[in-house]
DNA sequence: TACCTCCACGTTTTT
DNA sequence: CGTGGAGGTA
C-alpha cells in the first residue's frame, strides 16, 4: 500500500487517504489533481476499503474519464469496464438505458446532439408557427436547456412576460415531441435521471447504499442540477471527494456554478479543505504571474500556487502595430524557439475567439510552419456521418422524425418539400410519426413509389442486417442507402467518403473494445438480486449512443510535430513547454461582450488565468494597437489584464525593426480615426441615458450630428441611438 | 434540384 | 472581412 502513496506530498497525501467523510479539495493548476483522484481510488480499492462497484467518480469530459481509467488500470491489476467511472452524461445514459421502464423511456431511446436538438427545436416552433424573428431558435434551446438544468419542467416555469410565455409554450411542445419520438437530449439525460432517482424510493435506495466513495472531477464545473444530482446519491452517507479549481472556473456562461464549491463545505459538513498549492508544471515568474492577477478577484476561496523549481525568465510582452505585425512577431520568436530544440508541438498559441486564428494561420502558412488548430468540427458531426447515422437510427427506432427528415430524401430519391408536408400535414393530424404516415400516405403519382421505396429500403435493411455484425450493419446500411454512391459522384466527396469508411472501423473498435473487456456489470451490480431487469444491449444502440455522447476527435492527424493553436477555453487542462497569448486588448481580451455581463470581467479574469499557468517554461504575452476585426479596423488599449501583472517580472520587447519594417501599419482611412471620437465619445465609455439607464458604448457610426451609437444597456440591452436626440451623458 | 445571390452576423462550448 | 443560411431562379 505505501507503493502506491510514494512521492505524494503531505496534502495529496492527505486528500488520497482522507476517510470516513466528505472532503473539499482545491486543487490549483498542475498540482497533480488527477494523480490525487486515482490514486485514491487505487488505494481505496488496494486496502479493501471498497470493491469496485461501490465507487463512482465523474468528470466532465470524455477525455478525462478515459485518462483516469489508463491511470487506475496501471496501478491496480483490475477489470474497469464496470465501473461507474464517466461524464455526467455517460453515467446518466447508463442508469437510464439499465432502468428504461421506470423512466418512462423506450428501450431504443436516442440521444441528441446540440445540432440535433437545434433542428428539432426548429421543427417544434415552426409547426406552432412562431415569429422566428422574435423569438430565434438558438434562444429557444438555450431556454430550454437552461430551464432544465435548473430542475424546471415546462409547467413549473413561471414566465414573468409573454416572451416567456411564447418560450414555455415551445419548451412544452419540445417535451412532447421528445417524448413522442423516443428521443433525450443532453439536459434530458441528466434531469431524466434526477427526477428517476427522486421518484422511485427502491431504485434511490439501492444506489444510495452502493456508491460508499463518490468523487468528483473539475467540481467548479458543475451546474445546480448536477450539484442536486450528486447531493441525492450521497444523502445516505456517501462520502463525496470533490476537487476542484474555482479559479479556474471559466463555464459560468453556460450554467457552471462554482457557488456549488462553498454550498458544498456546508451542505457535506465539510470539516477539512485540503489546498493542493505546489506546482509542479510551471517556473515561478510565471506562477507569480498568474497569482497577481488573479488576485484582482473577489470571493475567491483562496490559494497561492508556488514551486521549487525556480523563477526562471521573465514573461515576454510584445506590443505590435497591427495584427499582422503580431502575428510575424509570434512566428520569429516559434522559429528561434525551435532552432534551439523546442518542438512545436510544445508551443501552444492561445488567443481568445476564434475569429482571431486567421491572421494568425496566415502567417503561419506563409512562414510553411506546420501547426494544428483545435476546434471545429468532430468526427461524428460530420454531415455525412449523421446521414449514416441516420439510417442506423431509423433502423434502431422509426419514430425518429428527426432521423427520418435528413435522409428521407438523402440521396435524392424524388421526394421533394411537396411531399414531405404532405406526410407531416397527415402525421399531424392523426397523430402519428412520420414514419407510420408515410406509410399509410395516401400519395398520388410518382410520389407513390419514391415514398414506398424509402420504406422498402428502410425495412429491407432492418430485415437484411438481423444477425449482422454491427459494422457489418453499417457497411451494408451506407452501401444500400446509396451514400457511398452518392459521395462517389460528388466531385470532393473523397474525404467523405474515406470518413464513411472511417465510421465502419469506428465500429469495429468499439466491439472489439466491448468484447475484449466483458462487463462486470450483472456480478457486481447483483441486480437481479434487487429484482431489476437487466437487458444486454444491444450493440447498435449502443454505439449510436456512443456516438452522440463522444462526438469524436477534432481533427485526423495527430502525432505529427505541428504548433498548436486554440483559443483558451480549449487549452484548459493541457500544458506546453512554451505559450504565446496573443490579442490581449481591451475588447478583446477582455472581451467587451462579457464587460457588461455581472461576474463577466471576473470570468475573463479566470481564463487568462488559465492560459497564463498553462504554460511551464516560457510565456509570451502580446497585443496589437490596431486590428481588422469584422471588416471593421479597431484601435484597441493593452488590455488591463497585462498591468495586474507586477513590472518586475516582466520584459517588455520590443524589437525596433518589427516597428520600423515588417508589416508596417496600413494606410489610415480619414473616418477610422474620427469613428471613435463624435462629440467625445468613444467605443467602451460608459453612457446614461435618461431611459434606458446605464451603458457601455459598444459601436459608432458617422460623424458629427449624424452620428449613431451602439450602447449596450445594462438592463435593456442593444440599441442604436443618435447621437443628437438620445441625451447621454458620461456616467 | 442545383446554383446563386443577398443578407445578417460575428465570445468562449462539452455532453 | 468571411461565412453560412435562406430564399429565389433556371
Amino acid at each position: 500500500m505505501s507503493e502506491l502513496l510514494k512521492g505524494l506530498n503531505q496534502p495529496q497525501l492527505d486528500a488520497t487517504t482522507h476517510s470516513d467523510s466528505s472532503v473539499l479539495v482545491l486543487a490549483g493548476a498542475g498540482s497533480g489533481k488527477t494523480k490525487v483522484l486515482t490514486t485514491r481510488i487505487a488505494w481505496l480499492i488496494q486496502t479493501g476499503q471498497i470493491n469496485p462497484f461501490e465507487l463512482m467518480a465523474v468528470t466532465f469530459t470524455n477525455k478525462a474519464a478515459k485518462e483516469m481509467l489508463f491511470r487506475i488500470t496501471s496501478m491496480l491489476p483490475i477489470n474497469t469496464r464496470g465501473m461507474w467511472v464517466g461524464t455526467f452524461h455517460g453515467l446518466c445514459n447508463r442508469l437510464l438505458r439499465t432502468h428504461f421502464r421506470e423512466a418512462n423511456l423506450p428501450q431504443t431511446f436516442q440521444i441528441l446532439d446540440s445540432a440535433d436538438q437545434l433542428s428539432l427545436v426548429k421543427r417544434v416552433m415552426k409547426s406552432l408557427s412562431i415569429d422566428e424573428v422574435r423569438y430565434p431558435f438558438r434562444q429557444a434551446q438555450y431556454f430550454i436547456n437552461s430551464n432544465k438544468e435548473e430542475g424546471l419542467r415546462p409547467d413549473k416555469v413561471e414566465p414573468v412576460d409573454d416572451f416567456g410565455r411564447t418560450l414555455t409554450e415551445v419548451y412544452r411542445a419540445y417535451d412532447r415531441t421528445c417524448a413522442n419520438e423516443g428521443v433525450v437530449d443532453f439536459s434530458e439525460l441528466l434531469l431524466r435521471s434526477y427526477e428517476l432517482l427522486l421518484k422511485n424510493e427502491r431504485l434511490l435506495k439501492h444506489y444510495q447504499n452502493r456508491f460508499k466513495h463518490i468523487l468528483v472531477d473539475e467540481f467548479q464545473d458543475t451546474n445546480r442540477l448536477q450539484y442536486a444530482w450528486l447531493k441525492l446519491l450521497a444523502e445516505q452517507g456517501a462520502c463525496v471527494m470533490a476537487v476542484g479549481d474555482d479559479d479556474q472556473s471559466i463555464y459560468a456562461f453556460r450554467g457552471a456554478n462554482s457557488g456549488n464549491m462553498l454550498s458544498f463545505e456546508t451542505d457535506f459538513a465539510i470539516e477539512k479543505v485540503v489546498k493542493l498549492e505546489q506546482n509542479y508544471r510551471s517556473l515561478g515568474n510565471i506562477l507569480d504571474g498568474a497569482n497577481a492577477l488573479i488576485k484582482n478577484n473577489d470571493g475567491r476561496l483562496g490559494k497561492n500556487l508556488w514551486t521549487d523549481q525556480g523563477e526562471g525568465e521573465p514573461i515576454r510582452v510584445f506590443r505590435a502595430m497591427t495584427d499582422g505585425e503580431e502575428a510575424s512577431f509570434i512566428i520569429e520568436e516559434i522559429q528561434a524557439l525551435r532552432n534551439s530544440g523546442t518542438e512545436l508541438k510544445n508551443i501552444a498559441l492561445l488567443y481568445r475567439s476564434n475569429a482571431q486564428s486567421r491572421v494568425l494561420e496566415h502567417g503561419l502558412f506563409s512562414a510553411g510552419l506546420p501547426y494544428r488548430v483545435y476546434g471545429g468540427l468532430r468526427f461524428f458531426e460530420r454531415q455525412e456521418v449523421k446521414h449514416a447515422l441516420a439510417y442506423l437510427r431509423l433502423i434502431a427506432n422509426t419514430s425518429d422524425d428527426g432521423a427520418l427528415l435528413r435522409i428521407i430524401n438523402f440521396p435524392t430519391r424524388g421526394i421533394g418539400n411537396r411531399t414531405i408536408e404532405n406526410i407531416r400535414d397527415l402525421a399531424e393530424r392523426s397523430g402519428s410519426t412520420l414514419w407510420q404516415a408515410a406509410c399509410s400516405a395516401p400519395l398520388s403519382g410518382r410520389s407513390v413509389t419514391a415514398v414506398t421505396g424509402f420504406i422498402n429500403l428502410i425495412e429491407k435493411l432492418k430485415n437484411e442486417t438481423l444477425g449482422f455484425s454491427l459494422p457489418d450493419l453499417i457497411e451494408h446500411a451506407i452501401e444500400s442507402s446509396g451514400l457511398v454512391e452518392h459521395y462517389q459522384k460528388d466531385r470532393d466527396g473523397q474525404d467523405r467518403l474515406e470518413n464513411l469508411t472511417e465510421l465502419i472501423n469506428a465500429a469495429s473498435a468499439f466491439v472489439a473494445e466491448r468484447a475484449s473487456t466483458p462487463s462486470l456489470e450483472p456480478q457486481m451490480e447483483n441486480n437481479a438480486e434487487e429484482g431489476f431487469n437487466v437487458t444486454e444491449l444491444d450493440p447498435l444502440i449502443d454505439f449510436l449512443a456512443h456516438a452522440s455522447l463522444e462526438a469524436g476527435d477534432n481533427q485526423a492527424h495527430a502525432g505529427e510535430d505541428a504548433l498548436q493553436l486554440m483559443t483558451v477555453h480549449a487549452a484548459k487542462g493541457l500544458e506546453f513547454h512554451s505559450v504565446f497569448i496573443s490579442g490581449l486588448e481591451e475588447g478583446l481580451f477582455p472581451h467587451e461582450n462579457s464587460i457588461n455581463e455581472h461576474g463577466g470581467l471576473e470570468e475573463e479574469r479566470r481564463l487568462m488565468y488559465v492560459a497564463m499557468t498553462r504554460a511551464m517554461r516560457r510565456l509570451y504575452l502580446s497585443h496589437s494597437q490596431m486590428r481588422m476585426l469584422h471588416g471593421q479596423t479597431r484601435y484597441n488599449i493593452e488590455s488591463r489584464f497585462i498591468d495586474e501583472i507586477p513590472e518586475t517580472i516582466l520584459k517588455k520587447i520590443n524589437d525596433a525593426k518589427f516597428i520600423t519594417t515588417s508589416a508596417a501599419p496600413r494606410p489610415h482611412k480619414p473616418t477610422m480615426v474620427s469613428r471613435n471620437t463624435p462629440g467625445g465619445f468613444r467605443i467602451g465609455q460608459q453612457v446614461k441615458h435618461a431611459k434606458f439607464g446605464i451603458g457601455i458604448i459598444v459601436q459608432v457610426e458617422g460623424q458629427g450630428t449624424d452620428a449613431r451609437l451602439q450602447v449596450n444597456f445594462r438592463e435593456s440591452g442593444l440599441k442604436w441611438l443618435a447621437l443628437e436626440y438620445a441625451k447621454l451623458t458620461q456616467a
